[in-house]
DNA sequence: GAAACTAGTTACCTTTTGGTAACCTAATAT
DNA sequence: ATATTAGGTTACCAAAAGGTAACTAGTTTC
């Protein structure tokens, strides 16, 4: 039975691991990357993809999204405007991330979940 | 820009990575088992190792983390009685997902947070 | 002039999550 | 008798997350 000895090394993946969640936190922050992995697409097009995200919500994440600079956002102002979303390389640097997420939960679903 | 053309390999996606999500989100699910990965604790160690966590979200994550086969809860009889957490199988098949975690948690903080 | 497409915003709720403080049971130590 | 340790529970409250419906602006097609 080994205790949390090195406190220092405890704190620091505590540390990590919340900066991480934070970023990827949330009902719809990995649909969103997900979605936009499949290529850069447009506000209407992430919609479509994601079928049951309101407007609101995906305003909103996307807005998180860019600041936490995972996500770029580049205005066209073609008629009518349009508005293109992209992972920036900080967003593509979580497609191992996001490998294990999808590959541990399948694992669960296939031990707990039952189909 | 290749769009999200396989709907079914999408969906399918997207209902794995929110399995993998419900079990691992909230402020304490891998501090938790972070703690626990050092080795079986009991309450009142897993309470000193996360600090300023209280007994009863302690409680109730434990529950949760229990329900979904992630840790087991060990009684003795002893006087007083203590109880005993530890990972399950399923618990420690984790550690893949929560070292990218923490891989990507460090990543992010040198590239945005910056110290 | 009315409808539709673009990309959102706003007001108003409901639900979920997180937090505090006090309390409980049983046993042991002072 | 009182305090302490162990492992929680309970009532109550605050904050965050999520959701609905309606609405906005500018342009373009019918």
């Amino acid at each position: 039975m080994v205790k949390c000895i090195d406190k220092t090394a405890c704190r620091f993946k505590l540390m990590a691991s919340r900066d991480a969640m934070e970023v990827i936190q949330g009902k719809w922050k990995i649909p969103i990357i997900i979605s936009l992995s499949f290529g850069n697409k447009r506000f209407g097009e992430i919609r479509k993809d994601i079928a049951d995200i309101s407007p609101k919500i995906l305003s909103q994440e996307l807005k998180a999204l860019e600041m936490n600079q995972i996500i770029s956002r580049t205005l066209f102002d073609s008629m009518p405007v349009t508005v293109e979303y992209a992972l920036t390389p900080l967003g593509k640097s979580l497609k191992p991330l996001l490998d294990e997420v999808l590959k541990w939960g399948l694992h669960f679903r296939k031990q707990v979940v039952k189909k």
